[in-house]
RNA sequence: GCGAGGGUAGCCAAGCCGGGAAACGGCGGCGGACUCAAGAUCCGCUCCCGUAGGGGUCCAAGGGUUCAAAUCCCUUCCCUCGCACCA
């Protein structure tokens, strides 16, 4: 058949998706394609639920692309596949929206969610929608205060004061995401005016609260609100903490054994967990008992020239209560979050329990309260902060620790701070830094081991609507009672406008009685961080409707852990630390028997436009629906690696598009086609152990969720079916398994397609219930075959350019005799010592003579660098397979022998045949 | 400063874990087929030299290990991200 006459028909159709979709949702839906009942052990795919920001963004498509096609890919392989989907639905935003629109959070919340649940069938994700949670529903938050209550008697709740960012114009705490820097007119676009939730990744979002005090940089912001501009100030408030600290030895050691985690998040929360080795030193201050210092360098007391602690220190409140100038600076310090290296010299004195000697106390900001013990031991010669304060104090250097190796120290001008040997330290004159500090450990009985964490408890109150109430009252007589498990949950009361925390304008939610003495009392009216919704979401999932318990604790002994959790890098410590802490606490209430929940994590990277990040408040971003949104997802999956990240082009995305058209016009050409060849020929067996070629390679790529090579596979595949198709009648049986099996490989990339495709091919069923291709031949040296073809036809190509050949009749390919096979093999397999001219030709199949003797030295020359053959026959057969690619692209016939001795065959040898063109 | 991850042809980007092809694929560019033409589609080329498959140089820079390195090791430079008044 002529060349160009096939190729126009293929062009007869065009594949449009939006045609085809609501055909497919409907199917799907109707057969519930995606729901999982019972199963014994399902792979649990999961991407982090979405903050119900209102519409799905690229970040969102790009997230549950990855699992939706991984998911896709284990069903098509037999396993039962739970793939859910739920609404982290609580949040700041929404009350913000609230505010801004005049309507309510929930009226709000439900919208988004319709709106995005939409976008997410539109995407063709295939969800167990049966299993949707929301967590701003009775039903789901009442567990929150379940857990709440748990972890209460667990002793994993604390009530204590602490200090927050406070916006006294909005009445209430700020999240750290929410304190600007105070000059916004070089604004770079970093998301600054936005609400913080408006544009964020996909994943439980980092919107309400004051986050941040789990960790340190609360302390470093001076800003103000984002919201009213009002300069953020300090305030010691009452709040909830679950005790996460009780698990930071947990924690840290459980990474070690995280190896299905990227090695970045475990670093980072090896880095926000912190952990320190020191020492605890008691010094005693005359009139005021002990102050406790924590240091990990011990080695350097005797180089202390005073003590300092921090503002909120209980020392510092004693001795103001008796000292003017103590107690302005006290208050001033307090109020401000940056004290620099101010501090105030008080009348009280410490002894250093080494030497004994008396040390002036001081009240200092850069002492923070929550860090060590909130208090230090001052030693200038040695440490950065307390060189700067002593600089600013004029406070005496005493230098103890000398570079061993006599470098300069840099003092006085820089503090030392590197290890050394002891100087001017009594007994311990001469230690090295590390030896010094074991000595003084044993001597001191003021001195003894301890760890600190940075790691801080997480304060889970939150000044804001909408949220979980916490379950309690606080009673003047019995003081805060949790609400009893009866009672739950404590509903959310109708929403009002107001300043501040609208719960506390609703005196019917407030006003109640005291569930152990009866008598009036108060409900707390903060709500829990939303991070704690997001922390044990993934176990609801399991039993969505259980109204007995969180969820089913049989099921979850199965089911668990997460297989693959797919999220972005932001949540490396917030979200993803609380869930591993949450799963830890309720191992340890025997609830689950695993100690983490989830064994293999991706990140995904994120989607730039013009070298950025896509964002709105950037206005560069693409709406996943504007080039089709099985395109998108197409392209998003194509463009790169999952966890990199990659720039959106338009000419990129039209690739992606291209793809489905050529697919799908393959199908379509094949299903209109006029005749079918029966008989089969060599050529045909090269394209159907391509096909198994290509199923092993892409197989291998979805397992490492590669889909972007998966897709080169495809679209190399794709690319030989066609020019297969248009070379000759193709034949039935090899194409169109070629056709299914692209047909399979490309379905959890693009379904609507996939489903399309495989019902063209009369597929039997859903493509998406179909069985994963299996190679139907050994593939295990298709990377040495493919090599192979690919070598041979470069060179073809070569002779032709480099010998200027117009046109040819005759393209010879000649193998190498069967005895080189077998000296190369004797070769390869020989041992370094062994004289391996001899062993070659006294190899039975190598025939005497000149030419054995010669290629027997070739051999020994390149001895060390031969590399794996193919043998003799699998070489012939190979060619002459693959030969009809040559004759197609020359356009002359070819032929493939065995050399047979005087043949002009000289140059053949194995894995490089010799090549005649005539 | 500490820690993590990167730097690959005009651009994007794979390969690096398990060393062996001037290095997948896409975009752009060039040439060709098909066409009145354009678009789409298809084929080839796209580091340098070469009239029979050859040679040279190459994966940030430099050094090392190895028969063999983009891949392993060391040093340097650059970029991105995380942590940092943490005692």
């Amino acid at each position: 058949m002529a060349k160009g006459s096939q190729r126009t028909m293929a062009r007869r159709g065009t594949y449009a998706s939006q045609a085809v979709k609501e055909y497919w949702q409907y199917v799907w839906d109707r057969e519930d394609a995606y729901e999982l009942a019972d199963a014994e052990n399902p792979t649990y795919v999961l991407g982090m639920f979405p903050y119900t920001s209102g519409t799905l963004h690229m970040g969102h498509v790009r997230n549950y692309a990855i699992t939706d096609a991984y998911a896709r890919y284990r069903r098509m392989c037999g396993d039962d596949v739970l793939h859910p989907m739920g609404w982290d639905a609580f949040g700041l935003p929404a009350e913000n929206a609230a505010y801004e629109r005049y309507t309510d959070p929930e009226s709000w919340t439900e919208a988004c969610i319709a709106q995005m649940r939409e976008d997410m069938a539109d995407m063709g994700f295939g969800y167990d929608w049966s299993r949707e949670i929301t967590t701003c529903r009775p039903d789901y938050y009442r567990w929150n205060q379940w857990f709440f209550r748990e972890f209460h008697e667990a002793g994993l709740v604390e009530y204590k004061a602490a200090e927050v960012n406070w916006c006294p114009d909005c009445e209430t705490v700020l999240a750290d995401a929410q304190v600007q820097e105070p000059d916004p007119g070089t604004g770079d676009g970093d998301g600054i005016g936005e609400a913080p939730a408006a544009d964020t990744d996909a994943g439980p979002d980092t919107d309400a609260g004051v986050d941040a005090d789990v960790g340190p940089d609360a302390h470093d912001h001076a800003g103000v609100c984002w919201r009213c501009e009002t300069p953020v100030g300090r305030r010691e408030l009452d709040q909830w903490f679950f005790t996460i600290t009780d698990y930071a030895e947990e924690l840290l050691a459980g990474l070690d054994d995280l190896d299905g985690w990227p090695d970045s998040v475990r670093e980072i929360q090896r880095n926000w967990i912190g952990r320190r080795e020191g020492a605890r030193v008691t010094f005693e201050v005359e009139g005021h008992g002990d102050v406790d210092v924590f240091t990990t360098r011990l080695d350097t007391i005797c180089g202390a020239t005073y003590l300092a602690v921090s503002p909120g220190h209980d020392l510092a409140a004693a001795l103001a209560a008796k000292d003017e100038s103590v107690a302005r600076y006290v208050d001033a310090a307090r109020a401000s979050a940056h004290g620099g290296m101010s501090g105030v010299e008080t009348d009280a004195t410490a002894v250093n329990p080494v030497t004994g000697e008396e040390l002036p106390v001081y009240v200092a900001a850069y002492v923070l309260e929550d860090v060590g013990t909130g208090a230090v031991m001052g030693v200038p010669a040695h440490n950065e902060r307390d060189h700067s304060f002593a600089m600013e104090q004029d406070l005496p250097l005493r230098q103890v620790v000398e570079p061993v190796d006599g470098s300069a120290d840099g003092l006085p001008g820089e503090p030392y701070t590197d290890a050394g040997m002891l100087v001017d330290s009594g007994d311990y004159d001469g230690l090295a830094s590390s030896a010094a500090r074991e000595r003084l450990l044993s001597d001191l009985a003021a001195a003894e081991p301890d760890v600190t964490y940075r790691l801080r408890d997480w304060l889970i109150s939150r000044q804001r609507y909408w949220g979980t109430p916490i379950p309690v009252v606080h009673c003047e007589e019995c003081g805060p009672v949790l609400v009893p498990e009866a009672d739950l949950p404590v509903e959310l009361p109708e929403f009002v406008q107001t300043t501040g925390n609208p719960l506390e304008d609703i005196d019917s939610f407030v006003e109640t009685e005291c569930p152990e003495c009866g008598r009036p009392a108060e409900r707390e009216t903060d709500t829990m961080d939303t991070f704690v919704d997001s922390s044990w979401y993934f176990l609801r999932y399991l039993s969505p409707d259980l109204d007995t318990a969180p969820f089913d604790q049989e099921v979850a002994g199965e089911w668990l852990p997460v297989d693959v959790y797919v999220g972005g890098e932001e949540h490396a410590v917030l979200h993803l630390l609380y869930i591993r802490f949450f799963t830890r606490a309720l191992a340890d209430l025997g609830l689950v028997d695993v100690q983490e929940p989830v064994e293999r994590l991706v990140n995904q990277g994120t989607v730039l436009y013009d070298g950025t990040k896509m964002s709105k408040s950037k206005g560069n971003v693409v709406n996943p629906h504007e080039y089709g949104a099985e395109t998108t997802r197409l392209f998003v999956l194509s463009a790169a690696h999952p966890e990199r990240d990659f720039e959106w082009t338009a000419r990129a995305v039209s690739s992606s598009y291209d793809l489905q058209q050529t697919l799908h016009g393959l199908v379509e050409s094949f299903v209109e086609r006029a005749g079918v060849r029966e008989e089969r020929e060599p050529h045909d067996e090269y394209v159907a152990r391509e096909i198994d070629r290509t199923i092993a390679a892409a197989t291998a790529d979805y397992e490492r969720f590669r889909f972007h090579q998966a897709v080169t596979e495809i679209r190399q595949l794709a690319a030989l079916l066609g020019q297969y198709r248009d070379y000759d009648t193709p034949h039935e049986a090899v194409y169109r398994r070629g056709l299914g099996t692209l047909t399979r490989l490309v379905a959890p990339l693009t379904p609507y397609l996939g489903e399309e495709m495989w019902n063209l091919l009369r597929g039997e069923g859903l493509v998406a219930h179909a069985d994963w291709p299996t190679p139907e031949r050994d593939v295990a040296d298709y990377d040495v075959e493919r090599r192979l073809v690919r070598t041979l036809r470069e060179d073809v190509r070569d002779i032709f350019d480099v010998a200027n050949i117009e046109n040819a009749d005759e393209i010879e390919i000649t193998v190498a005799p069967d005895w080189m096979y077998r000296a190369h093999e004797v070769a390869r397999s020989a041992d370094e010592g062994d004289a391996l001219v001899g062993q070659i030709l006294e190899d039975d199949a190598v025939p005497a003579g000149e030419d054995a003797q010669a290629y027997a030295e070739e051999l020994l020359e390149r001895r060390q660098e031969l590399e794996r053959m193919l043998d003799a026959d699998a070489e012939y057969g190979l060619l002459d397979r693959a030969a009809w690619l040559l004759s197609d692209e020359f356009d002359a016939a070819v032929t493939v022998r065995r050399a047979d001795g005087d043949d002009g065959a000289e140059k053949a040898r194995p894995g490089k045949p010799a090549v005649h063109i005539r």
